[in-house]
DNA sequence: TTGCATCCGGTACCACGGTACGGGTTTACC
DNA sequence: GGTAAACCCGTACCGTGGTACCGGATGCAA
């Protein structure tokens, strides 16, 4: 009853029907029942698995995390019996990351903002000056072997 | 004189020696000329288009984005002779790509904290009640067929 | 001249998240 | 029963930025 075949899943969830099988390959999703002929059938819960899997990737979540994630499911205070840490402490650690990420972005936007103000036109022409305000020399190790 | 073979350069520029043939195949690097027996020998300059292309990456291009900045050069204001656009055309079309990365990461960010907030701890859970925040219906089309 | 480090070109592989193709079965509808 | 669509599995390919491996040639010094 209710069951869906891979198309009908894949077009309820608005994926590629060729995903279901790499999500499946990924322990994304769980081996869906056959029918006689191998066809696979999905329970329409699968709808709402694709939903959090798409939701927790907006969230940045990688895969691999959304399959650990779903195999985690709540702590279950005290006995870490399924994954390592549940979605709280995950959820943390994500947001520790994109804040990480959003502090990038913010140095490189302010350095793209110096250089325009700077009118930097050349690269290779701002390299060789000292006024321009492009760090070129990120930090490398071993490159200035004479500068010491 | 002064010319850099492969492994030189590429210690002096902090890349790895393969690196360099990538870059030229990628169109970072002009041809170098060669020893009668076909080895690469660099002008030391090369040098200064690494870090050039390091520091343009640092700044969120990408290598063809960088390949079009090396080829460009400087506006020469109104003949666009080389590239489409000069440095300062390219980068301020950059700083509103990192703009937009960074407000998107907000977003996400903000979501996070809100599920963080109501103690969501098991996605699938939280998928089926309408009381979490996290937004599990992302902009799909085509999957609410029979919410019309 | 010998020997070893380096370099050559071509190709294959890594992660990441899928997508496409091909040859062969199964299902579903008429 | 016939036919067309959908499905099966395995494998290859996409883009991004490299890295690694291979057999063979070169460079440089003793």
């Amino acid at each position: 009853m209710s069951g869906l075949r891979s198309s009908q899943l894949a077009a309820a969830a608005g994926v590629n029907p060729q995903t279901l099988r790499y999500y499946e390959r990924r322990g994304l999703l769980t081996e869906p029942d056959r029918t006689p002929g191998g066809h696979r059938v999905y329970p329409a819960e699968t709808v709402t698995v694709l939903r959090v899997i798409k939701a927790a990737q907006r969230l940045g979540f990688s895969l691999d995390e959304v399959a650990e994630l779903l195999d985690a499911g709540p702590a279950e205070r005290g006995s870490h019996r399924r994954g390592e840490a549940g979605l709280q402490v995950r959820a943390a650690a994500k947001l520790a990351e994109v804040e990480a990420r959003i502090a990038e972005l913010h140095v490189v936007a302010g350095t793209l903002r110096t250089a325009l103000a700077a009118g930097c036109d050349d690269l290779v022409a701002c390299a060789g000056e000292p006024c321009c305000p492009i760090p070129f020399a990120g930090r490398e190790e071993g490159a200035d072997v004479e500068a010491g």
